[in-house]
DNA sequence: CCCAAGTCCTGGTTGC
DNA sequence: TGCAACCAGGACTTGG
């Protein structure tokens, strides 16, 4: 599941490969995942662009291109993005554009950039003078944004949800997903269940730290893969082997021992420790 | 059939 | 009282 390191992961390494390179024809297209933007606009505009850099804002990854185009895409719960070389199978891919060097004569390239994502939660849009202007509706960035922990007590505190499922909303704060969430409250010592306004001062400090600690180590080690994910090249990451809390129900506490509870917020599994979170 | 989960949507509630 | 913000839960999707 892509949260923000994994997107992190992906975004730095498609950097390093992606610009200055042109786009040519577009190979294959679902429909399903794309948004505001018809399958023959994007297979009519993307041709001969440059791909200029690629920029990360939570869990999206946004392409800017020649011309003042931009591509905002989001990977859902499966999706991942490669450059493929070679015919290769298709499978799951929603989206795959060819690539060309930007100079020379490479118009047969055999590289392709392609979105790939077998539960089609993945979001693609096309959007000229700005990225996608849904991304104005996210909080600043989990990981790398300026926000402080007395900000984020302010923000927290005429909250009565529970602390987890504020901590899942990307108004308040860009790119904690599930996995993520579990294991910076495992990391803070907080309950779930908590309700987020509950929380005292040196609560959230400890959260902020982890938030900033936890998000970090995910980078780290390029991501956690679970079941699908993998980055750029394919490769898995290394963060599932550093989990302390998630996915951990009924085995021990790397802490004290206790048995890890698992119980659902806002939807998802939830797993943390009742001795060592309260 | 349940579970996995990111985002959007809905209907009901709270509080200024 | 009016209305915006808030909140919990469901829909969507496919594979294990």
């Amino acid at each position: 599941m892509p949260e923000l390191p994994e997107v992190e992961t992906i975004r730095r390494q498609l950097q390093r490969v992606l610009p200055g390179r042109r786009l040519g024809s577009v190979l294959r297209v679902d429909p399903a995942v794309l948004d505001g933007v018809a399958r023959e606009d994007l297979a009519g505009r993307l041709p001969g662009r440059s791909i200029e850099d690629l920029d990360r804002r939570g869990k999206y990854i946004v392409g800017r291109l020649s011309g003042e185009l931009y591509l905002t895409i989001h990977l859902g719960m499966t999706g991942s993005l490669r450059v493929l070389t070679g015919a290769g199978p298709v499978g799951h891919e929603r989206l795959a554009v060819r690539l060309d060097l930007e100079r020379g004569a490479a118009g047969d390239s055999v590289e392709r950039l392609a979105f790939i994502d077998a539960r089609k939660f993945g979001r693609v849009r096309l959007t000229a003078g700005a990225p996608w202007s849904g991304l104005v509706r996210l909080g600043p960035d989990a990981w790398r944004g300026d926000w402080t922990a007395d900000w984020l007590e302010e923000r927290l505190r005429s909250r009565k949800a529970g602390i987890k499922s504020v901590l899942l909303e990307q108004k308040v704060m860009a790119g904690i997903g599930n996995i993520y969430a579990d294991e910076i409250l495992f990391a803070a010592g907080i309950d779930p269940r908590r309700s987020a306004g509950s929380l005292r001062s040196m609560e959230v400090k400890k959260l902020a730290e982890s938030i900033r600690r936890r998000l970090d180590d995910g980078v780290r080690l390029r991501g956690c893969s679970i079941s699908d994910y993998v980055d750029a090249r394919g490769r898995s990451g290394s963060f599932q082997d550093e989990l302390r809390a998630y996915g951990r129900h009924g085995q021990a506490c790397v802490d004290c021992g206790s048995t890890l509870r698992r119980v659902v917020i806002a939807g998802r599994g939830t797993a943390y420790c009742p001795k060592c979170q309260r």
